[in-house]
DNA sequence: CTAAAACTTGAACAAAGGTTGAAGTCAAGT
DNA sequence: ACTTGACTTCAACCTTTGTTCAAGTTTTAG
């Protein structure tokens, strides 16, 4: 078997490989973000798709998307994904940004535009009467 | 004078002509955002102007930029700023924006670009020995 | 002048996304 | 088997960007 299918990894060595810390992947586990498995003892392991899973977050988090919102985006990725199923949270996470880069040259354009919205300076009534 | 350019808004004033919170304006004037001036009993009073700031602030929310990051943004700005001083805010906004979407497009190449960073499946090694 | 409406500050609270620390449990080396 | 380091959970705390509330002051309309 693929070691690195395996659910092997503990929280630090995902923290470390992921470079985040500990606490971060205790918290993407507690909100379903990663697909952890237990050890008899209670103790959690990952494997590389949870790194994955780490960096897809990351990413999202940029993009602008809250815990809630990137737990859709990962809630139909199953156990073990194939290529077409992580490209297909590739493509969401780019419409995603795509929508957000939409959505702020739009407020850029109301900004600076040619209305010029934020002059206000002088012209509105006659200088000094 | 021109009324526009007279600083005679109250806090609710600017707030519902902004259609932000009366406690956001305040938490802007707190933290130098926008321009305000006393009266002889201490209240806040502003002018368009200030309604022009909060323009910008919120986009500049949306870009990403923290409120210190704002800060640095408009402490060049005069108060009755110019057009051409409001086109230098407007284009550092612009240019703030294009390097988030940058740096959007560059991660999103990281994560779903040629090398597929995120695809671990049965690739590694011979499927089943 | 007075009463009501709106203003002032400060402190407490909220939600998001974690971080830190305490007390106890598990795992790995010898 | 025992020790030590890493793990567990839970609760408290942190930062950011505000909101809400209380007590007291200013402004404004009549």
């Amino acid at each position: 078997m693929n070691q690195l299918l395996t659910k092997s990894m503990t929280v630090s060595d995902l923290a470390s490989a992921s470079r985040v810390n500990a606490s971060a992947v205790r918290f993407y586990d507690k909100h379903g973000l990663i697909a952890g498995e237990r050890t008899s003892g209670n103790q959690r392991r990952f494997s590389e798709e949870d790194a994955c899973r780490i960096k897809v977050i990351r990413v999202a988090q940029r993009v602008g998307l809250s815990v809630s919102e990137i737990s859709e985006l990962l809630i139909d990725l199953p156990s073990k994904p194939s290529s077409a199923e992580w490209a297909v949270v590739g493509a969401k996470l780019r419409a995603a940004a795509q929508e957000r880069i939409d959505q702020l040259n739009h407020a850029l354009d109301d900004l600076t535009g040619p209305v010029q919205l934020c002059d206000v300076s002088n012209s509105v009534d006659s200088p000094e009467a």
